[in-house]
DNA sequence: GTGGTCTCCTA
DNA sequence: GTAGGAGACCACA
């Protein structure tokens, strides 16, 4: 090198870091891998290389490297055992991305620079200075700050991002001091992101005025004593070692040893093939073009490059952004020594496993490993708890279980919790795990008149809940259970918030949706050929049954340990299978984050008047008793009329009805639909038992059933949510069902008026407007109906239109009505005979009408084609968001459970994609109302799959319902653009059947 | 008491 | 034709 060189010296992890954040629509290959940093890499090393003229460097680089960090560790940390402390691992989208600029600098023919125990900053200050001695020029490509100490008449920096240089005028406007000074500036300051600590109370500002005024920082605090404001001064004072030491962290070390001379970063001529190679496989098309230009390539020609991928980096489905994650919730912590194997950060190429090779490592040694229940312990006193709870916290890692009084988490006690940790033995596949129970509240079944005594040697609560409250807030440790919801409300009820967490049955559901369930039970014995002790053997069952209070301590351990145990073993199996099957983004953007809130909504629950619920069951009892006179007179005898058995053998047997069917057993079918068919025929006793049933069921399972659910001290209902018991990605409600409350009928709508607003608040109903059939648009990508969505026309009047070639205006209520079911069974995968079944006509009639829709809709033929071919040739098939549902039996051999599966593979994308979009809005929502200042004053309650109810005070509800509707309209958005609007309908009443 | 079947409520 | 949960009845243990 000599003078009249130019060196370019790139930051290329700051590079990352910087372009992450500047460029906020996330740029994704078609598989789902984020690249929009590596873009914007690929882009600026191009601009400099070829025409950097056209940049505010002006001039083209004869010598040229990329450095990155090797490691957190550097001897900066032997120095400042907190140093970087603070540093959280880095976003997930950005882990892959380390990898593939890598990846990148190869493809440029460019050298990659990394020394271990060295920051890239250390790095490039080694090279600049050597640079500079040569006589040549250096400008370093970064914007951070701790560079500016490095710019000298020689030495600029350049701000790739806004193609702005750096010299030393730059640097003085900016920190008021000159780049020299910086090292002392900086010392003074501190760093808050890096923990350099620095003097409390000086910032930039100040710094640079007392560097005027004293020169440089060894005088400064030579003659602190001179400082006149009292604070300042004393604050001088008394951080001075603070300061030198911070002097120390910040000043860059230009001996960094050297692989790489000065005169191995000159500029080779580029090889166009191998670049373009590259950019292909992560489709930079207009580069490519570009790139193919200059070198007279044709990139036609070239075939896309196997792009090596690294650790982590196929951590990412789809694309799923701007739902904010939670804050490092569930992230890999970044500790030292942390028992996990899976590394915060890209390893260099030929290390360690790719995911998929971690899953199948991990898949291996977990069946293998026995469970040795000796080694569980039972935790009694606070320095063996404490012991513990220290070693979560250095292992960054703890699996976590609750054992209480009740399966309903809304009334269940603690009774005491178990713990797993994983030792880190430096095995990758992390094989050591150890688990212990934590009694709290065991009682000793010797009842007295107060119950029962309280048995000997446990912590007590008051000890121990401060410090499981500790670990559970404890962001930097991650929280493993399985079925968390249960946990985190319980824990909820106790005060406390649980941060960081994963759960294994999401991870579970998120990879294997249709393929058997994901409890913990059937996990373990799946995954690690191991069946836990089941509860009824601890605990009994039936009459013998107790709680877990009365369960003797050793045994309680025994279930306790192993459950977290096994909890922490199913996470170390199925957590780098997210990562092989890229799914990542499924798990953190459409179900972890959903878990807290559904946990606040069951916790809030809904008020149900019991006033209301009693007077309509006395009026249905009325109904019912007066229909069962009528029925027994008709039938000529008493009977059971609830008795599907009894009553086929009445009307076909005793009075030898015709038309009827029988059900797969061969019993008589006397269903809603064949009673009707009998009662238009002219019969009266089945139109009788259809209104008995009507009114029977609402009666038992609405009227009667729910004040049993009203919780004694809230006097509220609240629902149980499942995350993961259904499919498609839809929730499921239990206990009570409030997705089932009726809405079709006027009696039936009664009910909804029970559920009702508390004094002085509203309930708002805001519902999806044909979300399913505006995602068959979607997906399916069918002019007619994006066109139709777009204008705002009546979807079903204008596919009978279409169909039939009736004009939409004074169409007869029939026609539409026909429309609307074969929509519906497009949805579901039509077939003729579920059709005709339907409509009540005949299965050819039925046939024609699929055959015209397919001849007028095209589109969706090819889609449903589509949806079975990637069912057989993949197995599953996808939401628009990248959840994936499993058919392992569509290529059965049975013709009906194939035609089943098929229908099924047709419904799910639609049906789940639906689903994602209310989850995405559900996750929205509270941080939307946050910002509006309606936290806490607007509180969702209940969802049923299209509609989502809230409570809202009464002065809240103008604001409160505009955003909600804008929530839930875009929250497809920014991660998809949908091809159809969104429409969303709301309306505020103080009962749930007028808002709805 | 448990589990299967039938029926019916929702989107 | 898709996806659920739940109550009543009834046979079996």
């Amino acid at each position: 090198m000599k003078k009249g060189d130019h060196l370019f010296l790139i930051d290329g992890s700051g590079f990352i870091f910087r372009a992450f954040h500047a460029l906020p629509p996330l740029t994704r290959k078609s598989d789902g891998l984020p690249v929009g940093a590596v873009s914007g890499f690929c882009n600026m090393l191009w601009k400099l290389l070829t025409d950097a003229r056209d940049t505010s460097v002006g001039v083209t680089p004869t010598h040229l490297a990329v450095i990155f960090d090797y490691s957190a560790k550097t001897f900066r940390k032997d120095l400042y055992d907190a140093y970087k402390a603070n540093r959280s691992a880095p976003p997930d989208e950005l882990i892959p991305q380390f990898g593939l600029i890598r990846e990148a600098t190869r493809a440029f023919n460019l050298p990659c620079i990394e020394t271990e125990g060295f920051e890239a900053d250390d790095i490039i200050a080694t090279y600049a200075l050597q640079a500079e001695a040569t006589g040549a020029d250096v400008t370093i490509v970064s914007s951070d700050k701790d560079l500016m100490q490095l710019v000298t008449p020689n030495i600029h920096m350049y701000d790739s991002m806004k193609d702005k240089q750096i010299g030393i005028p730059d640097v003085i406007e900016k920190w008021g001091v000159s780049p020299e000074k910086m090292i002392d500036l900086q010392a003074m300051t501190g760093d808050s992101v890096d923990n350099v600590p620095g003097i409390p109370g000086v910032g930039p500002k100040t710094a640079a005025q007392l560097l005027a005024e004293y020169g440089d920082l060894d005088t400064l605090l030579d003659r602190a004593h001179e400082i006149k404001q009292e604070k300042r001064r004393q604050a001088i004072l008394e951080n001075a070692d603070k300061a030198r030491l911070s002097r120390e962290l910040v000043r860059l070390r230009s001996d960094v040893p050297l692989v790489l001379g000065l005169d191995d970063l000159v500029l080779e001529v580029q090889n166009g093939p191998k670049l373009i190679g590259f950019l292909k496989a992560l489709q930079f098309t207009t580069l490519t073009r570009r790139v193919a230009e200059a070198c007279n390539c044709d990139a036609s020609a070239i075939e896309a490059a196997d792009v090596k991928v690294e650790w982590g980096t196929a951590a990412h489905g789809p694309d799923l952004d701007a739902v904010e994650p939670e804050p490092v919730a569930g992230g890999i912590p970044d500790v030292e020594g942390a028992a996990v194997p899976i590394p915060a950060t890209a390893k260099p190429a030929g290390k360690g496993f790719t995911p998929a090779e971690l899953a199948k490592a991990r898949a291996e040694a977990f069946a293998a490993l026995p469970f040795d229940h000796s080694t569980y312990v039972t935790i009694r006193d606070l320095a063996t708890l404490d012991k513990w709870i220290g070693d979560a916290r250095a292992t960054g890692l703890v699996a976590f279980d609750t054992e209480t009084t009740s399966l309903d988490a809304m009334q269940a006690e603690l009774v005491g919790f178990s713990m797993a940790i994983a030792d880190n033995d430096k095995n990758p596949t992390g094989l050591k795990t150890r688990a212990a129970y934590v009694p709290i509240g065991h009682r000793n079944g010797v009842s007295d008149l107060l119950g029962g005594g309280v048995a000997d040697n446990q912590i007590p609560m008051r000890d121990a809940l401060p410090r499981l409250k500790a670990l559970l807030e404890d962001e930097s440790v991650l929280k493993v259970a399985q079925d968390l919801k249960y946990d985190y409300l319980l824990m909820k009820r106790y005060g406390v918030e649980t941060k960081s967490f994963d759960d294994t049955m999401l991870m579970s559901y998120v990879l294997d949706a249709g393929i058997g369930a994901h409890g913990m039970d059937s996990l373990s014995e799946k995954f690690l050929g191991h069946k836990p002790i089941a509860y009824k053997d601890i605990a009994g069952s039936g009459r013998a049954n107790v709680t877990f209070d009365l369960v003797d301590i050793d045994r309680a351990t025994h279930y306790a340990a192993e459950g977290a145990d096994v909890t922490l073993r199913l996470w170390m199996v199925l957590k780098p299978r997210l990562a092989a099957a890229k799914l990542t983004a499924v798990y953190e953007r459409l179900e972890r984050p959903l878990l807290p809130v559904l946990a606040r909504m069951e916790e809030r629950g809904i008020t149900v008047d019991r006033q209301i619920l009693s007077r309509l069951s006395g009026e249905l009892a009325q109904g019912a008793a007066r229909l069962e006179d009528e029925i027994y007179t008709l039938a000529g005898e008493k009977f059971t009329i609830g008795s599907p058995k009894q009553l086929g053998d009445i009307l076909f047997g005793k009075m030898g009805l015709a038309g009827g069917n029988k059900t797969k057993t061969g019993q008589w079918s006397t269903s809603a639909s064949v009673l009707e068919e009998l009662a238009t025929a002219g019969y009266e006793l089945p139109r009788k038992i259809v209104d008995w049933r009507q009114l029977t069921k609402l009666k038992s399972t609405y009227t009667d059933a729910l004040p049993g659910y009203v919780h004694p001290q809230t006097r509220r209902v609240h629902t149980s949510y499942s995350l993961a018991s259904t499919t498609t990605g839809r929730l499921s409600s239990s206990e009570p069902n409030l997705q089932n409350i009726p809405v079709r009928t006027l009696e039936g709508r009664k009910i909804r008026t029970a559920f009702i607003s508390v004094p002085g608040h509203k309930l708002i109903s805001a519902d999806y407007s044909q979300i399913e059939l505006r995602v068959l648009a979607h997906v399916a990508e069918i002019p007619q109906l994006t066109q139709a969505f777009a204008e705002g026309i009546d979807i079903h009047a204008m596919t009978a239109s279409e169909m039939f070639g009736v004009p939409v205006d004074g169409m007869p209520t029939e026609v539409r009505r026909r429309a609307k079911a074969i929509n519906f069974g497009i949805i579901y995968g039509i077939s003729a005979f579920g059709l005709a079944n339907q409509l009540s006509i005949e299965r050819s009639e039925a046939g024609d009408y699929i055959k015209k829709y397919f001849e007028r809709f095209p589109g969706i033929r090819d889609y449903m084609d589509s949806r079975k071919q990637m069912a057989r040739d993949k197995g599953y098939v996808e939401t628009i968001f990248g959840r994936r549902i499993n058919y392992p039996e569509i290529r059965s051999s049975n013709p009906s459970v194939r035609a089943f599966n098929e229908r099924a593979a047709i419904n799910a994308p639609i049906q789940g994609s639906a689903a994602d979009i209310i989850r995405r809005a559900m996750i929205k929502i509270e941080p939307a109302l946050a910002e509006a200042g309606l936290a806490d004053r607007v509180r969702m309650l209940l969802q049923v799959h299209d509609e989502l109810v809230f409570e809202v005070e009464d002065a809240d509800v103008e604001k409160a319902m505009p955003i909600i509707v804008s929530v839930m309209e875009n929250a497809a958005m920014p991660a998809l653009e949908m091809r159809v609007p969104l429409k969303v309908d709301a309306r505020a009443a103080t009962n749930w059947e007028e808002a709805h």
